[in-house]
DNA sequence: GTTAGCACTCATTAATCTTGAGTGCTAATT
DNA sequence: AATTAGCACTCAAGATTAATGAGTGCTAAC
């Protein structure tokens, strides 16, 4: 199944091309192009036999071609041209990382809106894994008789805040002791195994020096119980409806209602290893996805894997920019990050 | 202008009708429906009526009628039918407030999700305006050399925390001296007076105790230099998508991009008094609103208005019901913000 | 191996027709 | 005087048809 090299150029203007139009390519306009000089009735005899290969397809039998998924997968494996960041992009994505105060959460948003901005698709990013952080403090602050707030910081400077209500017959020197020995025994622990520690190793101790034990170990048992997952920031939603792949409204409300299911999203992104990955159409797994791709990649500290960052767009996706585009993100992401958070 | 008690009812049931079909209505069907024994030609003269005093309009000479905003602005003002609220959707509402532990953005998105569920409509929640709430304590906690994490407080359980370089030649004694003195002194100070106050008040007091006096007070005053935005929440964005009055892909972007613009939407949402509010199409001043709706609630503690929840919708809402929620909604988020916070 | 030429296909657009729900008006009825 | 039946008229929406043109496959000549 090896393409020859005009096959090969052929593809790829095809597959440009209708990246660029969104219409099905014919073979008259492709005798025209500049670096082509074939007779429209030979590029159509080669379009025949791409056709046949698979690579490429008709919409009905009388109209141009249009690259199938598996044109696509073969460009992005094998004809991506690769690079054509302008020096304007690249210095909007460093304008993300401009100020010196980090809230990361916003960061991460900028990130997003970012992208979506550049590219007209819409993207996705997914939030640290928080629940793998190790706990740094816990402290205690009372509001009012009845109301205090708990806060929960990590290595990594994340800040997690529980309001609850005081158990009412509690001392404040309780208190104070029970935070000092959460301290001074859950310091170092990653947050998901907090609730586990904390019968194992704390229980204990408490009993020994404070008054009201029972009650104490089942209100701060219940703070820890958070279930905390990955936050998802989304940005350019709505660059989908301007793609004219999606100008049917049954299929722009499926894919709304899909990309609104938070934890599918999530799943998605979350599980993929270190790098670039491209997945398109089918791959996805999803009839509503049958007509995207969804590019993803991720972002560090150090050598550990923190978040992604996703695309997503229609099959017909500018897949060159895009990657280039996510590969900068990601590496900044990580160069950042790396140099805030690595001499724990 | 005043009307009959025939033509309110015959207005009545349009409107009624209309709201559920989102079909213009004839003379024919009006006279068919129970509690109406007239004739298609009577009726058809009391809508001449109705239309010459604005309260209903044709889409084509010959077609049925459809209430205009008039005649909406009217309904709501005069025809609402008041309750139709099931014990289903109480104790849904009821449910947003079932956990202990209060994370309060976790309530306040849980409220805009259940509404958008319950009324198929987009819901939208203005969080609490936390700058004007006053700074309860304020804690840095330092992650590593280079780095530390400040956290504030309010007295309303509110936590901002934000990353930062610690200045490299700092002392830890001088660092935890400052914070005192911001302690001793801010407390009780709203938010957004922050960054005025530290430099009125605490400068001069950082001058006598503190070495590295200047960079300590530049770092704190970058800290709380915080433009504290309310937060917004949505749900059900892409319902808009399944309204009949949508099915226009040009109406839909420009809506979902208006949506999205989320400074604007805020403004609109926050400048409300107290109380339920009713806008019905132009009465948004948007062109791009004026086949919506919006109807706004607020959410209290004691006295003191706190956020906001809003419904946006068609202009063909059903508005007795949705009012009937965010009444329900308003009056439980303050029933129980008011207790968790009342006693400070 | 490449190209010109020709018959054929089919999406798209515009033009025309049909149908039916609904109106306004007038004259008859209550 | 209010109500209703009857009739002519209007117009959106859907179906049908026709015209256009971009594009193809195939064959025969170069």
């Amino acid at each position: 199944m090896l393409l020859t090299d005009r096959q090969l150029l052929i593809l790829q203007v095809i597959v440009d091309d209708f990246i660029r139009s969104a219409q099905p390519v014919g073979s008259r306009s492709l005798s025209k192009k500049d670096g082509i000089s074939l007779s429209s009735a030979t590029i159509r005899n080669e379009m025949a036999d791409l056709e046949e290969l698979g690579f490429i397809e008709k919409t009905h039998t009388s109209s141009g071609r249009v690259p199938s998924e598996k044109g696509y997968r073969y460009y992005v494996d094998h004809l991506l041209s690769p690079q054509d960041l302008t020096q304007h992009d690249i210095s909007i994505i460093q304008s993300i990382f401009a100020e010196k105060i980090f809230e990361f959460e916003k960061i991460i948003q900028r990130s997003a809106s970012i992208l979506s901005e550049l590219t007209n698709y819409t993207s996705i990013v997914l939030g640290p894994a928080v629940s793998v952080n190790k706990l740094k403090k816990i402290q205690i602050i009372p509001l009012n008789k009845e109301t205090a707030v708990a806060i929960f910081v990590t290595d990594t400077g994340h800040v997690e805040n529980r309001l609850f209500s005081l158990p009412p017959s509690v001392h404040a020197g309780d208190l104070e002791k029970t935070v000092n020995i959460l301290n001074d025994r859950l310091n170092g622990v990653p947050l998901e195994d907090l609730n586990d520690k904390i019968y194992k190793e704390v229980a204990m101790l408490l009993r020994q020096h404070i008054h009201n034990y029972d009650l104490m170990l089942h209100t701060f048992a219940q703070l820890l119980k958070m279930p905390i997952t990955e936050k998802l920031f989304f940005a350019g939603k709505t660059n989908m409806l301007s793609q004219p792949e999606f100008h049917d409204l049954t299929k722009i409300r499926d894919l709304m209602t899909m990309i609104d299911q938070e934890e599918w999203i999530s799943n998605i992104i979350r599980n993929n290893s270190k790098g670039i990955h491209v997945k398109i159409g089918s791959e996805n797994n999803n009839k509503i996805m049958d007509d995207c791709s969804l590019i993803t990649a991720t972002y560090s500290v150090g050598e550990e894997k923190l978040g992604s960052i996703a695309i997503l767009g229609p099959t017909r996706m500018e897949y060159s920019r895009v990657i280039s585009l996510l590969q900068l993100l990601s590496k900044d992401l990580t160069a950042v990050l790396t140099k805030l958070y690595q001499n724990n």
